[in-house]
RNA sequence: GCGCCCAUAGCUCAAUUGGAUAGAGCAAUAGCCUUCUAAGCUAUAGGUUAGUGGUUCGAGUCCACUUGGGCGUACCA
């Protein structure tokens, strides 16, 4: 419809000059009695002429030549929108398309053949994913999924470091716990890990080389274990929450490649790094941001900024059409840096979208529980997704925007309570999948031949709705913004479920009953279709 | 101190490049199950959008300041 708005404009632009360099914006007003889509073109090129709004717009709307089969009215109105209001044979066309897309049905090829990585999660193998990792885990994946849900083919990529101070103090807590278990007397280090889980890695161990590794060195089998089986646990939590990474990139590969030499070269070379006290340092400050930082410390090992500007260097080689990574607010001063080393080596960062999410507070019994890995005071995604099932864990994090600071409630989500819609929306689709096998058994087939026949407030409401489906897929993947999904299908599913109370299918008459049987199953799809993006499963029953 | 993010109904959150009467869910109150699943529907109530000023046809949205919170601000990652 937008299209045939915009082509409406074009044909006018001949004749009305000051269309042509206009970008015309078509929304959806806040009220029916406003019409289905709304344009605001008077009212901003006011300002820019100097005239009058309404006038503007009773000179634009005369000029366009509407095909009365599509939009039966379009009036001004307020301060000077055009309102437009489509037949109800144009809007009931939708589900059509809506049957015959099924599965695929708002799937754009918009960005067809572009390849697009995403990076998310990338926790160090120090501990088991917490609730705080969840959000980004979740938030991460569909993101992925909407991107491939507008064309691209999308990388999910993990970046993990397993070397370094955080992995020693790893492999010697583990090794201070199995000589615990030998019986000698240790001395266990406050700042070390304190879980329950370094004394299983250590059990384990102990099973299988008995006293063997009483000489073994902290970074050798004690760290290496501790690794593989905090990494196994990691992706099984993950894939618990049907997440499945298609890459992991460890840091340490950047070495043996000999990446990062050939970046200190590089920046070298480029005159963007100079010695000081010792130490390479790398002229941020000419890069337009804040301060000179250090890149290689004065004992010869390099800071988290260098293996990172390294590292995307690869994603660039690697030739992504876009690169996101997506980070929590705790990395918001780590990025600019990254970004302005790349941008200085001349790689083009347009195609990079840093994506911050805030921070999950966690809120049991009305207090705010801190989480420490270290501390070993956290509440893992493990028992959250046990308690809660995964399909409510994933909705949690996908209805808000990243950008807004969120509190978890652990006793709600434990509870299950209607606080989580998702509820809402599964419950419609399987209200649709119980009609469906209803009428299975009487001689009802959905049928598209009388669509005139929905004629009530209500399944004219759902119609329209069912309109805006694929240009919320692809507003929200423009803007990288999920919620809007959560908030459509929430929509949608209000005006279903009053669909469901006031618009019966069987006792219908026959005609009537088989197209409202149609639009039914238009909902299904778009209700699935929209869950699928979001990683929440469309059950059948409930 | 400085930088980024945030503050909207009792609670958790929306609000389409700055647009029309700021909306949902939960909680509250009052109704609706002999008829396709009541995890539902209907109705009522709930607001000085933290505060003060500014920009303009128009501000929850932009700017300045104030207050209150989150995260940073390392030769940690």
């Amino acid at each position: 419809m937008k299209r045939y708005l915009h082509s409406l404009f074009e044909k006018a632009s001949s004749r009305l000059e000051y269309l042509k360099d206009l970008t015309l914006h078509f929304e959806i007003p806040p009220n029916a009695d406003f019409g289905d889509l709304s344009c605001n073109a008077a009212l901003l090129l006011s300002k820019k002429l100097k005239r009058n709004p309404r006038a503007l717009a009773e000179e634009i709307l005369s000029n366009l030549e509407i095909d009365k089969s599509i939009i039966f009215k379009a009036e001004i109105a307020g301060p000077g929108f055009i309102n437009f209001f489509y037949t109800p044979a144009y809007a009931n066309g939708i589900i059509k398309k809506i049957l015959l897309g099924g599965d695929s049905f708002g799937r754009t090829n918009k960005f067809e053949g572009k390849r697009a990585n995403v990076e998310f999660v990338s926790a160090n193998p120090t501990g088991p994913l917490t609730v705080g990792h969840g959000r980004n885990a979740v938030c991460g994946d569909t993101i992925a999924n909407l991107l491939e849900w507008v064309g691209y083919k999308v990388d999910r990529e993990y970046y993990f470091n397993n070397a370094g101070r955080q992995m020693r103090v790893l492999g010697d807590s583990v090794r201070l716990r199995y000589l615990e278990l030998l019986g000698d007397e240790i001395q266990f280090p406050d700042d070390y890990y304190q879980g329950e889980y370094i004394k299983e890695i250590a059990e384990d161990l102990k099973r299988e080389y008995g006293d063997s590794l009483r000489d073994e060195p902290a970074e050798g089998k004690f760290k290496n274990k501790a690794e593989q089986e905090i990494f196994a646990d990691i992706e099984k939590t993950l894939s618990s929450i049907g997440i499945k990474f298609a890459l992991f990139y460890n840091e340490n590969t950047l070495y043996q490649d000999k990446k990062i030499e050939n970046l200190l070269t590089r920046l070298k070379e480029k005159n963007l790094s100079y010695e000081k006290d010792g130490a390479v340092w790398l002229k941020f400050s000419e890069l337009g941001n804040e301060q000179d930082k250090v890149i290689v410390k004065s004992t010869g090992e390099p800071t988290y900024r260098l293996p990172d500007i390294a590292y995307h260097i690869t994603k660039f080689e690697r030739n992504y059409d876009l690169i996101i990574d997506l980070f929590g607010s705790d990395h918001n001063a780590t990025y600019p840096d990254v970004v302005a080393g790349l941008q200085a080596l001349g790689y083009d960062t347009t195609k990079m979208k840093v994506l911050i999410h805030q921070f999950v507070t966690i809120v049991e019994n009305g207090e705010i529980v801190k989480m420490s890995t270290r501390k070993a005071n956290y509440i893992t995604l493990d028992e959250l997704v046990n308690e809660a099932k995964a399909d409510v864990v994933r909705y949690f994090f996908n209805m808000r925007n990243i950008s807004s600071h969120m509190n978890f409630d652990l006793a709600l989500a434990k509870k299950q309570s209607d606080e989580n819609p998702v509820f809402y929306l599964q419950y419609a689709h399987a209200r649709i999948c119980s009609i469906l096998k209803m009428v299975s058994e009487q001689k009802l087939i959905a049928s598209t031949d009388n669509l005139h026949l929905l004629n009530t407030e209500v399944e004219l409401q759902l119609v329209k709705k069912l309109h805006q489906f694929s240009e919320e897929i692809l507003k929200s993947a423009l803007q990288y913004e999920i919620h809007h999904i959560c908030v459509y299908l929430e929509e949608l599913a209000s005006i279903f479920h009053k669909f469901y109370t006031f618009c019966r299918i069987l006792g219908a008459e026959k005609d009537l009953a088989e197209a409202r049987l149609a639009l039914a199953g238009a909902v299904k799809i778009v209700i699935k279709n929209g869950l699928n993006v979001l990683g929440v499963n469309a059950p059948e029953t409930m």
